[in-house]
RNA sequence: GAAACGAUAGCCAAGCGGUAAGGCGCUCGACUUAAACUCGAUAUACGGUGGUUCGAAUCCACCUCGUUUUUCCA
C-alpha cells in the first residue's frame, strides 16, 4: 500500500485552493446566509507557536464546516502589531520596532499558510499600518467631539531612576525591571474613554439575551468586573468642638453598600490622595511621609489588597449621624480614591478589612448584625467579621429589622435628614488609553499654551509615527518625547508654537474594532457601512479565556461608540464566543545546579528517551522532569509547528490539537499524541485507497443494499454523520474525532459490504474529515473520483431511518447496587420493564425473602428495586 | 487578597442524577527470519470531608491542590 505523503500533497492543494479562490469571501454567494468566523488575531511575536495552531484550527473547522453547509463565509486574518515587545526587542537587538514587527509578520504569515487554513488573505492588514491607524485617529476625533473621550489625571507606575513609566508586568516585587529601583506612583494627565457611561447597557446586555451565545463564566466575570452596587452616599459632619478646615467644613462624603450597619461605625477613613488628606499633609510632615509611603504600593488591585492595613489619624473627629458618638478620622491605605467618594465609614464587625484595622488601632467593635439563630446576649466578634445577612441589634431604630429592610430604612432615614441619598456605584473605571510609548497609534492632539489642547485637523491625518533611529530605543523614556522635529508644530487654531501629544494609544484600542474593518478590505473610511451591515456581528469569535474581561469588554464598548457615530448598526460585535484552553508541555531541567536556573531549561528537542529514562541528547545525563506548564520561551517547553509539519504534515498537527482534549480545556503536547494522529491519517488513507473511482461508478442518489453488512455499514455511516455534525455544532471537536475513529473501525469490520455502501461510507468519511484534515480530504476525494474540490463539496446529511434502535440493554439495581442486565424493547412501557426486571434470575436471588418497597423505572436507563 | 474555571487509571479523556466509554502507554499473545505496522487479551481510576436522594463521578456545603485574570503584556 502507498503511504500518504503530506509533503507533496499539502502544498499542492494549498496552491489549488488559492487558484480557485475557494476562501475568498467576495466570491461567496450573496444570496446565501452569511457566517463570519474570527479567531482573535495574533500579536506578531516572531513565530507561530502550537497554541496558535490550536486556536486557528478550531476556527478553520468552523469556517470549512459552515461553507460546506452552504453559508457565505468570512474568515479573515490580521495582526495586532503595536505593543511593547517590539520596543523591548529594539532595546535588546537594536532593530527598529517597525522592521522587527513586519519581519515577524512575514515569517508568521508563511507559517500560517503552511497550516492550510481556509482564510481570505486578501483582507489582511496590521494595526500598525498607517492606513489602519489613520481611521482609528479619525474615529478618536469624533469620540472626542461627542464627549466619549476626555482628559483627567491618573496614577502610573513611575521608575524614578530610568525616569519612565512602567507597565504592571515591568514591576517586579515593587521594583523596576531594569533599574531595580522601588517604583512610585505618579500622577499624569491622560486620555480616558467614558466606558462607565455605558456600564448600565454593558451590564444589561449580559442578561437580556443579546449575549446568549457567550459562555456563562465569561458573562459572570464581566458582571463582577462591572460590579454594580446600590448603596448610600452621605455626608458625615465634623463633631462639635472640632475645628475643620474651611473649604471642607461641609463634612466628609462617604459611600457604603451597607448603610444598615451605620450603628456599628467606629471610625471614618479617607484615601491617601483624598483632598482632605492632601490639605492636612501641607502642614504635617509626618502625614506627608505616610502618604508618600502609601504611594509606594503598586497600582495593581492585588498589591493594594494584600498590603498591611495602615492608617494615620487626623486631628478632627466626626459626628455619628444617629447618636452622639464621636468617631476618629483616619487616612488609610486600603481606601481607594477611584471608587465611590474616596472615603468610607468603618464598621469592624461587618467588614474584614475594617476589623483588621480596628484591632490594629484599638478601636471598638460594636456588633450590629445578628446571624440567624445566634444569641444576642453572647454574640461577639473575635477575629472574623460577620458579613452575611441577619437581624439588626444594638442599632436604635433599625433594631429587629432583617438586613435588606434595614438597608432601605437607613437610606430613607438619611435622605429624610437631608444628609445623603441612595446611589448606584460601579467598580468599573473609565478606560485610560494613553501610553507613554513609541510603538503605538499616535493620539491626534496638539498642546498649545494659548489654546489648550486642540484636535489635529482631519486633513492632516494620519499623524504618522516619525522615523527615529534604532539607538533611541536603548535610552529609557519615550522616543517621541525626544523627536523634536516631529513634536514641535504650529497650533492649528492660532498658528503659534505648539507641541504634539507624544502619548500613543493603548493597544486594546487597536483590537477594539479590527473585526469591523475586516468587513471591507481597504475603504478610505473606517468601515464600509454596507459591508459592515452585511457581515457584522461576528457569528463565532474564538480566543483565549485570558481575554474574557478587558479585550471583550473594551470591544463591546467600542462598538457602542461606533454605532453612536453611525459606523455600525450593531452594539454587540460578537454573537457567539468560544474560549479555548492553552497548549501545555512538560518542562525539562539540566540537573547541573551550579548554573543559574534560567540557563538550565532544555528544549524538548534536546531530550531523548533512553532505557525508559529521559536524558539530555548531547551528554546522556538524565534530566529533571518539571511540571507541565503553559508553553513559554523562558521555560523552553515549546515545540515548533514547522518541525511538526515537516515531519508529519499540517493535517497531523491540526488533528492532534483538536483530538485529545475538550477545546475549552488545556491540552498537553506529546510526541506520542502527534504520532497517533499520523497513524490515523494513514489508516484513513488505506481505507480510501482501495476505493479508487467508487464515486464515479456508483450513483449515491439511488440507495442500494445488496447484503446484510450493508445495513450495518449504513447505520455506522449515518450515525457518524449525525454525531460529527452535532459535535461540530457544539464545539466538541474531540468527540467528533472519537466518532470518526469509531466509524473507521466499523468500516473495517464490513469488508463484504457492497461497493455502493462502501462508496456512501467513504464519501461521507472524506467530507467529515475535511474540516479537520483538509489536505488529506482533497487527496481522498480525488482518489474516490468526487466532483470538484472536497472543500467545495456539500456537507453530508444523515438519514434518520438509520439512527433509531429497536431494543436496548438496561441495568437492574437492587437497593442501589447493580445486580443484573435485561434486554427490553425501545418502546416497552414501564410495567413491562418492571415485570421483566422482577422476573430476572439474578434479581430474584437478591430480593428473595424481602419485601419490595418501591420500584423505580427510568425509561431507557435503569430499574431500581428497593427492598428490605 | 478577590473573581472565574478545573481535579475520573502511568498519561489524555467520555460520562454531568440511573450499567465508570474510548485512546495512548505498560505487560502478554498472534503475525514476522527479525523489527516496524497490524490484530487480540489483561490490569489499574471518580482530589478530601460532610449533606440531599431509592440511587451521587454527576447536585449542595466546606476543604486541598492547580490554572487564568486582577483596569499599562497581548
Amino acid at each position: 500500500m502507498s503511504r500518504y505523503n503530506p509533503k507533496e500533497a499539502e502544498p499542492k492543494w494549498q496552491a489549488r485552493w488559492n487558484a480557485a479562490g475557494s476562501f475568498n469571501a467576495d466570491a461567496a454567494a450573496k444570496d446565501a446566509q452569511k457566517y463570519y468566523v474570527l479567531e482573535m488575531f495574533p500579536y506578531p511575536s516572531g513565530r507561530i507557536h502550537i497554541g496558535h495552531v490550536r486556536n486557528y484550527a478550531m476556527g478553520d473547522v468552523i469556517a470549512r464546516y459552515k461553507k460546506a453547509c452552504g453559508f457565505s463565509v468570512l474568515h479573515p486574518m490580521g495582526w495586532d502589531a503595536f505593543g511593547m515587545p517590539a520596543e523591548n526587542a529594539a532595546m535588546q537587538t537594536g532593530s527598529h520596532p517597525r522592521d522587527w514587527t513586519y519581519a515577524n509578520i512575514d515569517t508568521m504569515r508563511g507559517q500560517l499558510k503552511q497550516m492550510g487554513l481556509a482564510i481570505d488573505w486578501s483582507r489582511e492588514f496590521a494595526t500598525s499600518d498607517p492606513e489602519y491607524y489613520h481611521h482609528q485617529q479619525r474615529m478618536f476625533l469624533e469620540f472626542w467631539k461627542k464627549g466619549f473621550a476626555y482628559r483627567k489625571e491618573s496614577s502610573v507606575n513611575w521608575d524614578p531612576v530610568d525616569n519612565t513609566v512602567l507597565a504592571n508586568e515591568q514591576v517586579i516585587d515593587g521594583k523596576g525591571w531594569r533599574s531595580g529601583a522601588p517604583v512610585e506612583r505618579r500622577k499624569l494627565s491622560q486620555w480616558f474613554f467614558n466606558i462607565t457611561g455605558e456600564a448600565e447597557d454593558l451590564l444589561a446586555a449580559l442578561d437580556d439575551g443579546r449575549l446568549k451565545g457567550w459562555p456563562d463564566n465569561v458573562r459572570l466575570m464581566q458582571r463582577n468586573w462591572i460590579g454594580k452596587s446600590k448603596g448610600l452616599a452621605m455626608k458625615f459632619c465634623f463633631a462639635s468642638g472640632t475645628s475643620a478646615p474651611k473649604e471642607f467644613e461641609d463634612g466628609v462624603e462617604i459611600f457604603t453598600t451597607r448603610p444598615d450597619t451605620l450603628y456599628g461605625a467606629s471610625f471614618l477613613a479617607i484615601a491617601p490622595d483624598h483632598p482632605l488628606a492632601l490639605h492636612y499633609a501641607e502642614t504635617d510632615p509626618a502625614l506627608k511621609d505616610f502618604i508618600a509611603e502609601c504611594q509606594k504600593t503598586g497600582t495593581s488591585e492585588e498589591a493594594i489588597e494584600k498590603a498591611d492595613k495602615k492608617g494615620y489619624k487626623l486631628p478632627p473627629e466626626m459626628a455619628h449621624p444617629f447618636d452622639d458618638r464621636k468617631l476618629p478620622l483616619y487616612v488609610a491605605n486600603f481606601v481607594l480614591m477611584q471608587y465611590g467618594t474616596g472615603a468610607i465609614f468603618g464598621c469592624p464587625s461587618g467588614d474584614q478589612r475594617d476589623l483588621d484595622f480596628a484591632r490594629k488601632y484599638g478601636l471598638s467593635v460594636p456588633p450590629v448584625v445578628l446571624p440567624p439563630e445566634a444569641d444576642p446576649a453572647s454574640f461577639t466578634i473575635e477575629d472574623e467579621a460577620y458579613t452575611g445577612p441577619g437581624t439588626l441589634f444594638n442599632s436604635g431604630f433599625l433594631d429587629g429589622l432583617p438586613t435588606d429592610e434595614a438597608i432601605t430604612a437607613a437610606i430613607a432615614k438619611v435622605e429624610e435628614m437631608g444628609m445623603g441619598q441612595g446611589q448606584t456605584q460601579y467598580r468599573l473605571r473609565d478606560w485610560g488609553v494613553s501610553r507613554q510609548r513609541y510603538w503605538g497609534c499616535p493620539i491626534p492632539a496638539i498642546h498649545c499654551d494659548k489654546c489648550g489642547i486642540v484636535p489635529v485637523p482631519e486633513k492632516d491625518l494620519p499623524v504618522r509615527l516619525p522615523d527615529v533611529a534604532p539607538e533611541e530605543f536603548t535610552v529609557p523614556g519615550n522616543p517621541l518625547d525626544r523627536a523634536e522635529d516631529w513634536k514641535n508644530v504650529d497650533c492649528p487654531t492660532c498658528g503659534g508654537k505648539a507641541r504634539r501629544e507624544t502619548d500613543t494609544f493603548d493597544t486594546f484600542v487597536d483590537s477594539s474594532w479590527y473585526f469591523a474593518r475586516f468587513a471591507a478590505p481597504h475603504p478610505d473610511k473606517p468601515v464600509e457601512k454596507d459591508a459592515a451591515d452585511y457581515w457584522m456581528p461576528v457569528n463565532q469569535y474564538i480566543g483565549g479565556v485570558e481575554h474574557a474581561i478587558l479585550h471583550l469588554l473594551y470591544a463591546r464598548y467600542f462598538s457602542r461608540m461606533m454605532k453612536a457615530c453611525g459606523y455600525l448598526s450593531v452594539d454587540e460585535p460578537f454573537e457567539n464566543l468560544f474560549t479555548q484552553g492553552m497548549v501545555v508541555h512538560e518542562t525539562y531541567l539540566d540537573p547541573d545546579d551550579t548554573k543559574p536556573l534560567k540557563d538550565r531549561w532544555l528544549l524538548p528537542d534536546e531530550v531523548v528517551l533512553k532505557d525508559n529514562v529521559l536524558v539530555q541528547e548531547t551528554t546522556g545525563k538524565p534530566v529533571i522532569v518539571g511540571p507541565i506548564e503553559k508553553m513559554s520561551k523562558s521555560k523552553k517547553n515549546v515545540v515548533s509547528p514547522e518541525d511538526i509539519a515537516e515531519k508529519y504534515g499540517a493535517d497531523a498537527a491540526r488533528w492532534f490539537m483538536l483530538s485529545d482534549s475538550p477545546p475549552e480545556r488545556d491540552v498537553e503536547w506529546t510526541d506520542s499524541g502527534v504520532e497517533g494522529a499520523w497513524k490515523l491519517i494513514n489508516r484513513i488513507w488505506d481505507a480510501v485507497a482501495s476505493g479508487n473511482n467508487l464515486l464515479k461508478e456508483n450513483d449515491l442518489s439511488k440507495p442500494s443494499e445488496a447484503n446484510d453488512e450493508d445495513k450495518t455499514l449504513r447505520q455506522a455511516t449515518h450515525g457518524a454523520i449525525d454525531g460529527v455534525t452535532g459535535d461540530i455544532d457544539h464545539f466538541r471537536f474531540n468527540k467528533a474525532i472519537a466518532r470518526i475513529y469509531e466509524f473507521l473501525n466499523a468500516l473495517k469490520k464490513a469488508p463484504k459490504a457492497s461497493n455502493w455502501a462502501r462508496a456512501e461510507a467513504l464519501s461521507a468519511l472524506t467530507r467529515l474529515i475535511a474540516p479537520f484534515t483538509p489536505h488529506l480530504a482533497e487527496e481522498c476525494w480525488e482518489t474516490l473520483g468526487g466532483d470538484g474540490l472536497a472543500c467545495e463539496a456539500p456537507w453530508p446529511k444523515a438519514d434518520p431511518a438509520f439512527l433509531a434502535k429497536d431494543e436496548l440493554v438496561i441495568g437492574v439495581q437492587v437497593n442501589g447496587k447493580r445486580r443484573a442486565e435485561i434486554t427490553v424493547g425501545a418502546n416497552d412501557d414501564k410495567e413491562t420493564v418492571e415485570n421483566a426486571a422482577l422476573s430476572d434470575e439474578g434479581v430474584q436471588r437478591h430480593i428473595d425473602g424481602k419485601t419490595i418497597r418501591k420500584v423505580v423505572v427510568v425509561p431507557g436507563r435503569i430499574v431500581n428495586i428497593v427492598a428490605n
